[in-house]
DNA sequence: TAGAGGCGGTTACCCGGTTCAGAGCCGGGA
DNA sequence: TCCCGGCTCTGAACCGGGTAACCGCCTCTA
């Protein structure tokens, strides 16, 4: 059983293809009379444009890429990533446009991707995410000349579009609040250091707690047990922290359950803030603090976007609001 | 600059562009000598093939679908399908096979997505999830005569390729091991009633039960908040029980939560059982006891069970291992 | 009544790669 | 010497749509 083309349409209401071309695509140069006939004959047959053959004719795929450079155990864990797809999916399934997924393990590999994915005429533009300093595939990307959009800081985005949050904001309240709180020795158990917002917070937490607080960072992979080991070390350290700041919700998770397990009492010895906010952070007991951001109308923003730069359009760097801190029980005020 | 094709290779090396197709696709009616000219050529131009002119030709599209029918809020959190989403693209990055993922909210959208994908040769086959019982989709696909593996019980799988695990085997261990240390009052924070698993884990349940211990089932949407309502509830009865089993680990944490909350301390008041393991149940205190299975190796299993069928081969029901019972800090005796 | 112009439709060719039927050439065996 | 077979390579057609150019017909206008 074939799949119908125009041809049997056209044979179906003794037309040319052209004409059923016409039709099916809203253009002029067809009575309203044959233009129902043929799109009533379409209906019926289950006729659907074949996608590989517009593609031809140099249009659109209508399919944008994203490949995730990360380990598959961290992309399981990590909500950060299905809750950016789900806000990407929503804009584009309004337009019909797919996603092409696809997990990469390097930096190389990801621009291979991109390579192919473009030069077989796949897709019509890709998100980055994950900047990195002097990031490679910035450059991949600018002499592809594919439309693309980075999720990330436009300071290390090259000329490519950007779209980010005010990472340095949301540390600056933070730390505010907790100084508020009486708070003199706040910990931050970071991501990945390489990547560019983690670099950007781990400024921002510096400067801010620049003569009112004694900052100290501990860099890790995102995993929980990465930050419930980072934990354990700052809980143990003669003058530990008083109050933590965690790069994800899973880490602050892990460094709950650690506290819990060191008989450090959340909120009265330890004050636990969650970056990027999700069910989990309200579950667990104590709820947790958590600098909440709209994930998916991030990702949403970002879909629009691409789509726009795809239309030909000039799509300035946008910025995202920043996160926000949202208090809830596992911070307080600092113990005497 | 427009992308190199078959016919610039052409011109370059003096040959017709039939001779550049059979060179450059490893098929026998070129030498070696002018093979490895035109390979060299395309080498160096950078040549690929177009995937629109290729699929044109009844070629496969090399990109399988896969439809999400979840919220996107659940998506977030459930580490399941990130995980089933990683081992599917293992195989599939292997083969240069790209999946092509939307989110959609209703069956027949879902079902909608199918069709224009396949009318459209966008794809060459699907993975089909979230079994529901006498689901729709099951006969939309088998009408297309699309490729598809279903990931659920064969049961109710139709004419199509099933891969499942025996869920009912893992509720007779946990049952088993939590009648083992002494409980006799079991409750169940069950996913939505309307999937296949979800009856079947249920049906086993009762039956593990007989006779043994007295079984409750509460059905959720597999949110945190749901299981921490189920949970309170449960542990509001006057004839509470001594053990729950949670159809996900999101849920297990939510309700480990509320029984701390609730002075009701794990393991020594309540045994808790989480279905499917992930770095959350490790990750909180005390550990979870909790029905491991290797999710990413599920996905890779069904990824190359697709391949097979792509490839025109015949694949047969297969049975992956069953979860197994991983006892952690969170179940013990039951209290006298 | 002839020319202009719009409508409705067609023919012809394009996109980039695959495939089929041969054509030309060479060497070897009868 | 002739014929056959195999190896290389090519022209043409094809896949399923899109599009430029053009053509006949009807109507309106000068």
């Amino acid at each position: 059983m074939k799949r119908p083309t125009i041809a049997d349409i056209a044979s179906r209401a003794g037309v040319s293809k052209v004409a059923v071309s016409y039709a099916l695509n809203g253009q002029p140069g067809v009575s309203e009379a044959t233009r129902a006939r043929i799109v009533a004959i379409a209906e019926e047959i289950g006729w659907r444009p074949n996608s590989a053959a517009r593609a031809l004719n140099g249009a659109r795929a209508d399919c944008v890429g994203l490949a995730l450079c990360r380990p598959a155990r961290v992309l399981g864990v990590e909500p950060f990533f299905m809750e950016l797809i789900s806000g990407i999916e929503g804009v584009l399934a309004d337009r019909s446009y797919a996603l092409l997924l696809q997990v990469v393990t390097s930096h190389q590999q990801e621009s291979e991707v991109y390579r192919r994915w473009w030069g077989e005429s796949r897709i019509d533009g890709v998100f980055l995410v994950d900047l990195h300093t002097s990031d490679t595939r910035i450059g991949e990307l600018e002499r592809l000349g594919m439309p693309a959009v980075v999720i990330g800081h436009p300071s290390e985005s090259g000329s490519l579009s950007a779209i980010w949050s005010d990472d340095g904001q949301a540390v600056r309240e933070t730390v505010g609040y907790l100084v508020a709180l009486g708070h003199r020795r706040i910990a931050r158990v970071a991501g990945l250091p390489e990547l560019v917002h983690t670099a950007l917070r781990d400024r921002a937490f510096a400067e801010a707690c620049q003569g009112v607080a004694e900052p100290v960072t501990v860099h890790t992979d995102y995993t929980g047990e990465e930050g419930a080991r980072a934990t354990r070390r700052l809980l143990s350290s003669p003058d530990r922290p008083t109050a933590i700041i965690y790069d994800n919700d899973i880490m602050a998770v892990a460094g709950l359950s650690v506290a819990q397990e060191m008989r450090v009492e959340v909120p009265r010895d330890l004050s636990v803030v969650a970056w990027d906010d999700s069910p989990l952070s309200r579950v667990v007991r104590p709820p947790l603090t958590a600098l909440t951001r709209d994930i998916p109308a991030y990702g949403a923003h970002a879909a629009q976007r691409l789509l726009a730069l795809i239309a030909g359009e000039s799509v300035p760097p946008y910025e995202d609001q920043a996160a926000a801190l949202t208090p809830r029980g596992s911070t307080g005020p600092a113990p005497l």
